[in-house]
RNA sequence: GACCGGUUCGUCUAGGGGUUAGGACACCGCCCUUUCACGGCGGCAACACGGGUUCAAAUCCCGUACCGGUUACCA
């Protein structure tokens, strides 16, 4: 038998980074499996759901990489099914009808009810007044159109059990399960009886959800009891706690929690997928870094945890402000993964910021030169631009310069909002200084203000003809601080602010370079950066 | 309250009767270097507590504490 598990989320919000997870685990069983995974909107709840949840769920989803097969199954398109079933099971009297009118309630209210109700001590949950009401008298109220639920009728004794996947045998004794409604009084379904009809409906025979679910599930194997079904197999996921292990909420944490977060703040969909799975899962091994087909092949509901995990963030702290950990990996897919890979997201961020040209896109202007990304062991003073450079052109805007910056530049960054931010000055000249960058290596050694331009001049008249070399370079800037009688971090530095607006970077030899001598010319002579 | 679950460095985790309790992130230090959030080397740091079982317990059992989940005509 094929599995099928599915991922079911309500649409009453964006996509949450628990439920994320949830989705991942069920597309990593099913492709380790050679099963389906499929999706189903649980939007029964018509009052909390909308469209544009729906939306960003997908989105979310997409921008992960999870693609879902077969139809999406809307819940509420089933509802007649729930009702038919609920009807069933009432005319086979494993149900009853409850005339006890309904509590209007707003939200806030049902939950301090609720929480009210649990202060008191051990109640019976077969007190309910309809629940041996005559069949003679429940069909004559209800033909006379008197509104009632629909709950089940559990046992008086006896006990559900199930073996749960991670946490084992799961037994409950009927006593503590209510009667449950299965059908609103408006003849809208509930939760329980919905989940149960779609996953036999869509043959689910795994159903892997989060731990909140765990007493959910001693109802529903009631339902697939009550209904003739056999149980899917269940395996529950611990729960993603907040730093001080209490829920992490949208409500509490907001923007943290969303996936869309993530996607927006330049993180690689294949990095946030590794930290994800990472988060109450291994492989039992210290490999940290997978690919999703390395994923696929190591993962096993068994090495599921039984334990939450924290999702740890400094509030207000920029550096640490969401997991150490995801932003580390999402830094370690940045310098680590294939350059073709990286370069779409890249281009993608660029346009983004509007710094994207075209010309990078084309190799027209290099018919001589191969379209071969650069390697990381290939020096790049034997590229292209060097080579062209010697004809006193700056090809500054070709697609073998834009590999080759970006291969130069990703090595400290982050995220791929870097490339626009850190790294806008290699794309732009409209960039900003960092004020400490100034105060550290400019306005520190005010002799640089006359030593910069006159650097500039030096680089003019050296570079008609010579090739614009790394090696030329250093010749020169060293030439030039000993001249001055100073260090060459100084004058270094002091270039690396100009140039960049930033005080770290790769080496300023490969600076200087990548970005051409007019532009390190034009940005030595500037005093943009001295005004400020 | 009741029912259920959990507890190894700050965080993610490995280990499931005999280990100097391992790795990663973060943090700190040193090195490299023109700076640096790259890289290299090193350091700090954990078995919740109390009883048992056993020659031996982080590991098995019981209890306690703490944390979490559920307890809706929400999902």
């Amino acid at each position: 038998m094929t599995t099928r598990v599915r991922f079911a989320p309500s649409p009453t919000g964006y996509l949450h980074i628990g439920s994320a997870r949830t989705a991942l685990y069920n597309y990593l069983y099913a492709k380790k499996t050679g099963g389906k995974f499929l999706l189903r909107i649980e939007d029964t709840d018509i009052a909390r759901s909308t469209e544009e949840s729906t939306r960003s769920i997908l989105e979310g989803l997409a921008w992960l990489g999870l693609d879902h097969e077969e139809e999406i199954v809307f819940q509420s398109d089933n509802a007649d099914k729930h009702r038919e079933a609920a009807k069933k099971l009432l005319a086979e009297g494993k149900a009853y009808r409850d005339f006890t009118p309904k509590e209007a309630a707003s939200d806030k209210t049902v939950k301090e009810a609720i929480i009210e109700r649990a202060r008191q001590a051990d109640k019976n949950m077969r007190d309910n007044p309809y629940r041996n009401l005559s069949e003679v008298e429940s069909d004559t109220r209800a033909a006379n159109g008197e509104p009632y639920a629909i709950r089940l009728k559990v046992a008086e004794s006896g006990k559900t059990s199930f073996e749960d996947e991670v946490f084992g045998l799961q037994e409950r004794d009927y006593s503590d399960t209510e009667d449950l409604v299965l059908l609103r009084s408006d003849g809208h379904p509930l939760y329980n009886l919905a989940v149960v009809c779609d996953d036999i409906e869509m043959g689910i025979t795994h159903v892997i959800r989060g731990q909140d679910h765990l007493t959910n599930t001693h109802k529903q194997v009631l339902i697939y009891e009550a209904l003739g079904a056999t149980p899917p197999k269940f395996a529950h996921l611990p729960l993603i706690l907040a730093p001080n292990k209490g829920k992490l909420s949208k409500r509490k944490h907001g923007e943290i929690v969303s996936m869309t977060t993530y996607r927006d703040a330049g993180f690689i969909p294949a990095a946030f997928t590794n930290f994800l799975a990472l988060l109450g899962w291994s492989a039992g091994e210290e490999q940290e870094i997978y690919s999703m087909d390395e994923l696929i092949e190591k993962f096993s509901l068994d090495h599921i945890h039984r334990s939450s995990a924290v999702f740890n963030f400094r509030e207000n702290d920029p550096r640490h402000w969401t997991d150490d950990k995801a932003l580390w990996m999402n830094a370690e897919y940045i310098r680590t993964m294939p350059l073709d890979e990286l370069l779409p997201l890249v281009k993608a961020e660029l346009k983004a910021a509007k710094l994207w040209r075209e010309e990078y896109d084309s190799s027209a202007d290099f018919s001589s030169q191969s379209n071969e990304a650069p390697t990381q062991d290939s020096p790049p003073s034997e590229g292209g631009v060097a080579a062209a450079s010697a004809d006193g052109v700056v090809l500054s805007s070709s697609r073998q310069w834009f590999e080759r910056a970006v291969e130069l530049i990703r090595h400290r960054f982050f995220t791929l909002k870097d490339f626009s931010s850190q790294g806008r000055a290699y794309f732009s000249e409209d960039y900003d200084f960092d004020a400490a960058a100034i105060a550290k290596n400019l306005t520190k050694f005010p002799d640089l203000r006359d030593w910069l331009p006159e650097l500039a001049d030096r680089f003019e008249a050296e570079f008609v003809d010579k090739e614009y070399s790394e090696e030329n370079i250093e010749t020169l800037v060293k030439a030039f601080t000993e001249e001055k009688g100073t260090k060459l971090g100084v004058i270094m530095n002091g270039a690396r602010t100009l140039l960049t607006g930033v005080a770290v970077g790769p080496s300023m030899l490969s600076v200087f370079e990548i970005l051409g001598v007019e532009k390190t010319v034009m940005r030595l002579r500037s005093q943009v950066a001295w005004n400020q």
